[in-house]
This record gives C-alpha cells, structure tokens and sequence, in this order.
DNA sequence: TTTCAACACGAAAACGTTTTCGACCTACAA
DNA sequence: TTGTAGGTCGAAAACGTTTTCGTGTTGAAA
C-alpha cells in the first residue's frame, strides 16, 4: 500500500524545498530546466496529485455543487440530477447530493452541513413540509453568507434568487384546453394539496382553463391526496362516482393509476376516459395506453441550473448582476391516452 | 452580507488567543467556567461552525462517500443511491455522486478526481465498457492506496474488495423454473450482451434452468441486445418468428417492451404469452398488465453497501478484517404477465 | 575591484482547525 | 522565604497547498 505523495515528501528525497517543487510541477519561470525536469519525473513516477482538500481550503473554493432535492427514487428529479452532473463536470466541478425526504428538519440540517465549506454553492428543489411550513429562514442564511443558490421546480418567492421553473399554470392550462378542444367537457382534476406550489399552480391552469371556456367548475369532479403512496382509493371514487369523460392528472403517478382505475371499472381509455397526464417519464411512456402528458424536461432544467450557478460563482464582479427567473419552455407530448387527431 | 465567522475572528474580538477560543467551544477543563461562557455565547451569536474543509484537511477524513454509478435515470440505481444515502447521513456522511454515463474513460476520470482527498471511500458499480474493457487499473490503484470500494450489482472478480449483490444466476433459474413449473416449454430469453456481468449471469440461470428440465435450448429463442434504446425491433421479430408461450426478460425494459410489442401483435399477455422480468421497479408496477419479476431490492443493496463502508472507515485495526460478499436475498414478485395460481 | 542585474531557490505566510507543550500566576505548605 | 502544585492560557506545529518576498550566487559591465 503505497499512500498519496506530497510535495513535502517529493521536496525532502530531493533534497529542494517545497516551494521548488511546487513551482517546478506548476511550470514557474523562477525553476531551472534541470531542476523542472527533475521534479516532474520524479512527480510523474510517484503519481502525484494535488490533495484538494488542501486547494479548497488555500482557495475558499471547493468546486463542488450541492443539491438538494426532496427524493432521487422519483425520476423527475433524477433527471434534474443528471442534467445538472453533466454540465458541472464539463466545467469541473463535482456534485454532491443530499436528500431531504420531504422533510424540514432534513432540508435544514443538510443545507447547515453543505454550507460550511463543503460547497461553492446550492441547486435545490423544496421539500414538501417546507413549503407547508414556509419556513426558509436556512436558504436566506446561506445567501446571505454569501453563497448562491438556485431553486428549480418547487420554488417560492419569499426567497430572491436564481431560479428554474416551468410555467405551471400555463403548461396545465394548454392540457386542460387541449381536452376541451376535443369535446371534453366533464375533466376531472387529480391534483395535490394546495401547499405544493407545483401542484398548485397546476390546479389553476385547470381551473382557467374551464372558465375561459365557460365550463363550470364542480367541486365533486376534483380530488386533492396528500399522500401520493394511497391515492388509489380517492381516484377510484373520484371516477366510479362522476360520470367524467376526460381527466387532467398533475403527475404521472395520479395518471397511471387514474388509467389502471379506469381499466378495473371497465372503462376504455381514452374512448371512455381520456387522461392527460403532468411529466414525462418513464411511466408515461411504458404504460398502456401510454400516456399523453405535458413535457417537463429535467434534464434542461438541471442544465440551466448548473449553468446559472457556475456563471454566478464564476462572475468576477459578483453581485451586481440581478436574479433571474428562467422558465423551461413545455409542450403536450400526444400518446395513446388521448384520442387521435383533433 | 456577513460572511462566516472564524475561530480567529472571535479569539481577535475577544481578546485571546486561538487556541482558548477552540477549547472553550469544545468545553475543554483547561478553560476557566468564565472564559468558556463568553466565548461560547459569542460563537453561539454570530452563528459559529467550524469549517469542514479545515476539519477534513487536519483530520485526514472527510466524512463523505463516493459514489461511481453508470446513470442515475434508472430507477434501480437511484433506489441504491437513495439506500447508501439514508445510512450515510445517519452515520454522519455525505455522500458525492458521479455518473459514468457507461464510459469507461469517464469512470476513470471520476475515480482519480475523488481520490485526490474529496472522499473516504467508493461505493460504485462498474460502467458497460468498464466490463468491455476488463481494464480496472484505476479501482485497484485506489484500493491501494489504502482508499476502501465496495462494489454492488455489476461487479468483476478481478478486484478483490467488498460486494454486495444478488444471486443473479440463481433468481433467474428460479424465474425461469417458475414458468416451467406453470407448463410453459417455449420460453424465450431477452437478454444484454454477453459483458454486461449480470446479463451473462442471468442468462446462465436461463440456460441452467432449461437444461435441468430437459428442455433442448434454442438459439432462434435468445436474443442478445446491445443498444437499449432501440430494442424494440429485436423484440418484434422473436415474438413475431418464433412461437414463444413464455418470455425471460432480464430487465423491466425488455419485459415491458416485450409486452408492448405482442400487445401489438395481437397476443394476449399472460394468456397467449407469459413475461417474467428483473428489476422490480417503477415500470413492473405500473405496467399494464403488472409485470411478475424478481425483486431486487435496491434500497436493501445501498444500505449493505453504506454500513460495509462505513464500517472498514472507522475499523480501527484496519486491514485485518477479509473482504466480504454479501448476498441480497431476492424473491419473485407475482402480478399480472403471468397466469394466477400454479 | 566594485556594482548590479539576472537567475535559482528557500522561508514563511496564509487558508481554519485541533492539540501538545510550555509558561505564567497564584496560593499554599514546608 | 522557597518550593510546588494547580489553574489558565498562549505559542506553535500539523494537515497540503500556493505565492510573495527575500537571499545568495554568478557573471558581466563599469
């Protein structure tokens, strides 16, 4: 087991200092040819590498991003992961992801834990019981000591900084209107409870959309579940007891047992029912009928936030640029849930 | 902005030296009760934490993970993740998460980057061309340098150090023996090239549990997949050639896609033909039908992983402990690809 | 011979900790 | 008065870098 080499050791079985040998792997003028040669053969042979722990800290930068994220078994955010992995190692820097599960508690201790000089800076989606709670007293500490951060997907506005998002409300509206367009007219809404601001969001598209083509709304035809693992029931109510013939769903989740409910109940999909779903990952895809559905492109979504917080780290002048808010463009992708044509 | 404050700030605020203020905080006897209380009520006002960089340099830990996968978006792998992650926070770690995106060179890269200090150990999975290439130069360098791996799911026997995976050749005879057992004899086999390591192994438990029953195996019957993403074609034609009762799918894409594409052939699914798949994840579940696979519990195979890590970071008598295998038991999950009873 | 520039290198500080050791002071016993 | 013990605290090293500045040597010009 031969340990890492450092430069102290490189210095002392060469018998310089070492700040000859520093300077002699760095290529400084100040070195000598022989000397430069030497060392770097020597550097070369033992395979040394630069411990940056010790960068980091001579540096104050780690070149390391934190995530925050409310779960990774949730493909949506798995894909946001890796858009953002992808752009951070093209600029080298390395990422590090921490979990929230949902919870405050853990969205706090981990942001404590990061900012204390693991990280450069933070890419974060909210966890459900912080936007419940709207507690984000940790996020302003850490900008406030100076560290960026970048929201995507479940942000807030009480907090001012970079942010990823799509427009939600419009995204649900144009599937709403797309159902309409096509002779719907009794859509039923599979959403969440209102603190999710996504799920929120969502709700209002649906519910504009209806008014601005003169649809009433009925309270009966929309179920808000708050525990995503047991929305089976809720749903199978929803449609054994309203005569629905379409339904906007604001995850994919809700859509596929929406379509599974449905086939149980012996309704066709989509002659019988329609359904539109939110996201499009893999469930959308491998279901059957698969699923139409509003893209929502994690992987752009974590590009552009990696993007947004390396340029701000890297900014020379810092501070004087202003947040920006970008919103990730979104379409309805048209599968077997949906009838053809229109 | 107030920026963090250090233990010199306060010792220069307070008026004492560097060293009492460091003791005060870790209530060391040596500091009089009065001292003690002013420094600690100072940090305790401005916010003092201690700098984990600085802490990791002079501790020579650092308290975080690393984890080489070759993709995120692929729910197994995410289930691991979310599986080391939950025991490594309990235990104090984080963890730093690279993706090889199945490049051997990538994996390299990765490697050599958190080995630099970044980490204490590697909890990671081999990339496809990592296998290809039977070149694993780079894991046995940082093994020895004294640096613990603990490899899961796809590994290699050239490298000695911890495991934890499945019995793959044993879940598929058993799969496989499970259709036999329902009367199934024309059973296909859906599989990945042959250096994938849990491909070759799961299409020995095929070949193994065919042969065990007497029944001749064909090759018209096996088809060996490469590109994942454009298996579709492959499919068609062995269902659409070969008269198959049953399929042996060596993962949740294949058996999907195989059940997807008899759907289209005009075959009933488990009726016409039955489908057995590996993974049980996202898409076994919310499939129509459901899809009969072999659990492989992703979560259980993190957690192994992290506690086996962990544990060899904080042995103190380092090295004498042997490597370690470890099994993570599996079971067949029965839905709806195959016939109810037995 | 003296002076000065150029060259080659080393010492030391800095990043933020923890910890060992030594030093100082006070009080008390001999 | 002297010696000693105990109680408080500070200096300094260490982790591994990079970088600034200083220093010594050499050679050539004056």
């Amino acid at each position: 087991m031969k340990r890492k080499v450092t430069l102290k050791q490189i210095a002392k079985e060469l018998d310089v200092s070492i700040s000859t040998v520093s300077k002699s792997l760095r290529d400084s003028p100040e070195i000598s040819e022989d000397t430069r040669q030497k060392v770097q053969a020597f550097a070369k042979l033992y395979n040394y590498k630069p411990n940056l722990i010790a960068l980091s800290l001579k540096n104050k930068k780690t070149k390391t991003i934190g995530i925050i994220i409310p779960e990774i078994v949730h493909h949506f955010f798995a894909t946001v992961i890796s858009g953002i992995e992808h752009i951070a190692n093209e600029r080298g820097y390395n990422v590090i992801v921490c979990l929230s599960d949902e919870s405050f508690d853990k969205e706090v201790i981990n942001m404590e834990m990061l900012a204390n000089g693991s990280i450069d800076g933070f890419i974060m989606s909210l966890s459900k019981e912080t936007q419940l709670k709207k507690d984000f007293h940790h996020i302003s500490e850490v900008i406030n000591q100076g560290m960026p951060v970048v929201m995507f997907d479940r942000v807030t506005n009480d907090i001012l900084c970079d942010k990823v998002i799509i427009d939600d409300s419009l995204a649900a509206y144009q599937a709403v209107q797309d159902l309409i367009n096509n002779g719907f007219e009794k859509i039923g809404l599979i959403t969440t409870v209102d603190y999710v601001s996504v799920g929120k969001l969502r709700t209002e598209g649906y519910l504009k959309a209806l008014k601005s083509s003169g649809i009433v709304v009925e309270e009966n035809r929309i179920v808000k579940i708050e525990d995503i693992d047991n929305c089976a029931d809720q749903i199978e109510k929803l449609i054994a007891t309203q005569s629905l013939d379409s339904i906007f769903a604001v995850n994919e989740l809700f859509a596929v047992t929406a379509i599974k409910t449905a086939k149980k109940l012996g309704l066709k999909v989509p002659e019988d029912l329609a359904v539109i779903g939110f996201t499009d990952g893999i469930i959308s895809t491998y279901s059957s009928p698969s699923i139409t559905t509003v893209s929502q492109n994690g992987i752009k979504m974590g590009n552009k936030a990696a993007q947004m917080l390396i340029e701000r780290l890297e900014a020379e002048d810092e501070e004087d640029e202003q947040y920006k808010t970008e919103v990730i463009e979104t379409h309805l992708v048209l599968r077997e849930s949906t009838p053809p044509l229109q």
